[in-house]
DNA sequence: CTCAAAAGTGGCACAGCCTGCCACTTGGCG
DNA sequence: CGCCAAGTGGCAGGCTGTGCCACTTTTGAG
């Protein structure tokens, strides 16, 4: 991670954190729009000026946390031997602030906007990661296909999983996975 | 369409015309984020305040173009055998201003992201439309797939067209879904 | 230890998006 | 013609996001 050496660093780790948790809960409490970054900033104990020093938008206090994932999503990938298990593995991670993002994500389209276009630019690193050096044309697109259709896929689950309750989600990433692989006989 | 009976009406139609015809011309010219809605409005010869009424938002006049597209794909699935079909013949459609509005999404973030969000309120649209009366789970999940996986597709095979000079869009989309139709090895 | 540079913070002003409200104009219709 | 409904413009105001500057605190070099 960061170094978190000084007591500058500390700090700023600290209030960083402060603010993730004060728009997690407000957003909670009153939904994504309803909640104000002045509120957010009071909450955490600074001005909202200093909120936007820490993230770039409202919505980046959640992408910095959906960002943490994929990081992790990357790292799987290493080690994976292929890119539906690392996505598994990944998301046995920390369920309980997964699941608050995503509930949240559910009741907030403008929200759901900013994640999708966060999504596609991490399809195009993990596209990145997976190419061999000088690929062919074919290759290119298969590994864009494959990826764009895991992430579908993903969010399908992720779907299914929201509206069963006492569901786990890797069981429906799982499933739905292996029902992509199988072919959807998508042209016929 | 919109019945244009009367005078009303057909003013009506002309200024929302003026209002996209204006923010499209305005977006190429100096970006989406750069162009105001003022400026839009200034443009089109209304006020700003008008302009909120024929759209919710500075994003809403692409959207109402894509959301004609969307309308014709529902038509075209009524007769086409397959959705890939269906896709591909409501992409016939009027190329001209299909691929402005691509181009512009492809160096606007803010915009891509309303689109994407769209883009899955279509997605359950269409899910709803395939699907039988008193379907199977698995008939549900499968739909689902079919339908997220075949968007994923068409957005991959946009962005090859894009950055292909003089090739045809129904091409790339054909080629993208054969490729996934033949199956990806997500699981191998 | 001292002190200057660097980093972080807060406040202010401001542009832009978007909404509610009210007055005004204009087209539809008996 | 005259009434009603629809459409429009202007204004006030809230919220997001950014530039700028002054102020405080941490860091690190001498």
């Amino acid at each position: 991670m960061t170094k978190l050496c000084g007591l500058r660093e500390r700090k700023k780790q600290q209030t960083r954190s402060a603010l993730v948790d004060a728009a997690l809960a407000l957003f909670e409490a009153k939904g994504f729009e309803a909640a104000t970054v002045e509120e957010i900033a009071a909450a955490a104990d600074v001005s909202p000026r200093t909120f936007f020093r820490y993230f770039t938008a409202k919505e980046g206090v959640l992408l910095a946390v959906h960002d943490e994932e994929f990081a992790r999503l990357l790292d799987a990938v290493d080690t994976a031997p292929t890119l539906a298990e690392a996505v598994i593995a990944t998301i046995d991670g920390d369920h309980e602030r997964f699941r608050r993002v995503q509930e949240l994500l559910a009741r907030a389209p403008a929200l759901r906007a900013t994640f999708l276009e966060r999504t596609v630019e991490q399809e195009h690193q993990l596209v990145d990661k997976l190419l061999p050096a000088d690929p062919t044309p074919q290759q290119v697109l298969r590994t864009r296909l494959l990826v764009a259709a895991t992430y579908a896929a993903l969010r399908v689950a992720i779907e299914s999983w929201l509206t069963t309750p006492d569901s786990h989600c890797a069981e429906h990433v799982t499933e739905a996975l292996a029902l992509l692989d199988q072919g959807l006989a998508v042209t016929r």
